[in-house]
DNA sequence: CAATAAATGAGAATAAGTCTCATTTATAAC
DNA sequence: GTTATAAATGAGACTTATTCTCATTTATTG
């Protein structure tokens, strides 16, 4: 059985064509993806409605990340393993948007910080994101 | 002289009324707000092509910082001074923006890891933001 | 105060995302 | 394998946030 119709029967989600296809675009893809480049990715194969249709299937079955660019576009990345946590580098000149982890040091740091915060602000805090923003130096091609 | 106009000349804009409106409906408001509350509060005063525009010219003077709550929508928030920096704090009942500032020595680890980053990655990094998600039990008049 | 460049208002244009509904497809029972 | 049924889809209309256009108004500078 391959990943894609693995991963929607492992989460009780009937099998259908462009289901199929929106996960394999995804898995194609190692970095994160504008909604935008996915549309034209699957252009002529799922519909506009259809493919917003099944990002919102695979968010509420929590393998589907989703954020915006440095232009406010909306960005998508799937999340298959739950506890691969993980933050974003996003460069300012060609856009590209870099999974980083961080230090296990520095993580557990983080928690105890938003513990603090949750004490100070009587608040139950279940999740947080943390981005960088800058830019490439060599390492791009798309980049001076 | 007053705040708003002050804050324009500083940066060399003209001082117009529009953007004495906008600024001092900004003043006026302690937490992060929508553009669509903004756009509400300046109805009738400021025309709404003339607040995005003079949203933007904010930003380019960088007093303003934009960025998105959990329901995609703009929030604008003034950051007069430089060094005020902070986070966010996002309640998903009742949709409240807290600024949240995190002890220095976290702010310092951060540093630190994020040095370790701009070598592995070979990065500039210019910016980094945290957001933290979650639900205030009971200090929001709000939430149940 | 006059000249000029910049800013504004009103509404048209655009674009991302949602909705509607007739048609198609997946699933489960036989 | 067929069939019945509910779920999913495609096509395009609709909505809403934001940008654009251009004639008019306003701020600034000499």
């Amino acid at each position: 059985m391959q990943d894609s119709k693995k991963i929607l029967s492992d989460n009780n989600v009937s099998i259908t064509n462009p289901r199929i296809l929106v996960l394999e675009a995804l898995l194609d893809n190692k970095s994160p993806i504008t909604v935008d480049e996915l549309l034209t990715k699957l252009e002529n194969q799922v519909a506009k409605s259809t493919l917003y249709r099944v990002l919102s299937d695979l968010k509420k079955i929590n393998i589907l990340q989703e954020f915006t660019n440095l232009d406010n576009q909306s960005v998508v990345e799937l999340l298959l393993d739950t506890d691969s946590h993980h933050h974003h580098l996003f460069c300012s000149d060609c856009g590209e948007i870099i999974d980083v982890d961080m230090a296990n040091e520095f993580e557990e740091k983080l928690s105890k910080e938003i513990k603090r915060i949750e004490k100070k602000f009587n608040f139950i805090i279940e999740d947080h994101r943390l981005e960088l923003f800058g830019k490439c130096t060599d390492l791009c091609e798309n980049c001076s």
